[in-house]
DNA sequence: TCACAGAATTAGGATACACTAATTCTGGGA
DNA sequence: TCCCAGAATTAGTGTATCCTAATTCTGTGA
């Protein structure tokens, strides 16, 4: 009872922290200090503060002026972390009539505050669903997630049948704009043509035609359409 | 824009002063400073330099020494998260499976995460309710609560038809004892008889009779069995 | 190789809230 | 009327987190 955490409170600065660095660290590399500023809409030197202090106490390896990363545990409750915040939007999406365009903010807060047996229950309420409406992933209560390996649509060839599987964007109008034109997870998509200089790009989106930026096309991640069942 | 809130956001420690002075205030008297403190289980020097700085904000009015009791903003918090708690706790029960002995902690952590706009979501999903699963009124949106005139069991006449309306208690092992009994908010219950000096009480519950201490049944607020229909 | 721009850290302060210890006030008996 | 026990407040600290300003470090281009 002395390295070992009285059991799993953290300060909500402290959890966002750690979820920001989760973040940021695609591959486990380091999240530099002015990343993780910009991220949390804080000075760098407020950051360099709380890695020390989360440093000590072993959430974060951290050498100076090299940047941060979790440690195992620091990992772990960030992992926890984003397990709250995909299954609260997941169950305000299902069962509280939110859309996935208004659900961020609410999530955000109550990710700080609810018990794990409350995501446990709304886990059950909602069949243990594995990403979010979002389709981002929801890390399993051990901490294990399954990534599947997308590309944006913006990079997809011509012509062949794509399913939109994750919408990596958090702009709510965005957000709004895309579901107005039914491009949301789950749906098929084939592009039809694609104008040269990253220039807008022809779909079809269940028998319908659209065009739409290079730029959007980057924030929708697609895998091939296969017979899957 | 300068003496109204710029909104409506207090700390987690201010909303939990202000609901715990409207709970030690029944008739808008002054709650005291030592009350305060044992509510919210902090010292006595703490509370006082809360109170100090809730008055500045003219969330209280305080004279030094005479305790301090809400302003009329200061109750509308109060009632705000009132409505809150009891609504969470509402929800919690009706759909995700918990039992009105468990529901307080996780209620108090989350009244101070979630908007306005879940809370009406969840009374909407609830259909409105006007009372929590223990019986207690849910203010209003507007802050407008009815109060239902009740007598503790302990006092009630014998052979007189009663209907339970609230269980005022936190105490989980107690709230079980009682769920076990079918003691709930609802249920019809007579006194057979009762014993003198604060003895037990002899009850007729849904056709069964049971047998409780005094102590217990000052816990049972009741209303006279009448038509209501 | 070395200076310098930009990144990171340290220094020094502020705010919110808690605590203990010391002090002051209030109201009720003698 | 006056004293004193208990209640309340003030004084002085500590912790967590933020800030701005000053300083230090790192890596890159000439």
């Amino acid at each position: 009872m002395n390295a070992v955490q009285a059991s799993d409170s953290f300060t909500r600065s402290v959890e966002d922290y750690l979820k920001a660095i989760y973040r940021l660290s695609p591959e486990g590399r380091p999240a530099t200090t002015s990343d993780i500023a910009q991220a949390l809409d804080l000075s760098p030197a407020s950051v360099s503060g709380m890695i020390k202090r989360l440093s000590e106490q072993r959430l974060l390896d951290h050498a100076p002026y090299r940047g941060a990363q979790l440690t195992e545990e620091g990992r772990r409750v960030a992992l926890r972390m984003v397990r709250r915040h995909r299954m609260i939007e997941s169950y305000l999406v299902a069962h509280l009539g939110y859309s996935w365009d208004t659900v961020h903010d609410e999530a955000e807060r109550l990710e700080h505050a609810v018990s794990d047996t409350l995501v446990e229950r709304m886990a059950a309420a909602l069949g243990h669903p594995t990403s979010d409406p979002h389709g981002d992933p929801i890390p399993a209560a051990d901490g294990s997630m399954i990534e599947e390996a997308l590309s944006p649509l913006s990079d997809a060839p011509e012509g062949v049948p794509l399913v939109i599987r994750r919408v990596s964007a958090e702009d709510p109008g965005l957000l709004r704009h895309l579901a107005e034109r039914g491009l949301r997870p789950g749906v098929t998509v084939t592009i039809a043509e694609r104008q040269p200089f990253s220039g807008p790009i022809s779909i079809a989106v269940e028998d319908e035609v659209q065009v739409i930026g290079a730029e959007l096309a980057r924030h929708l991640l697609c895998a091939e359409a296969e017979g899957m069942a």
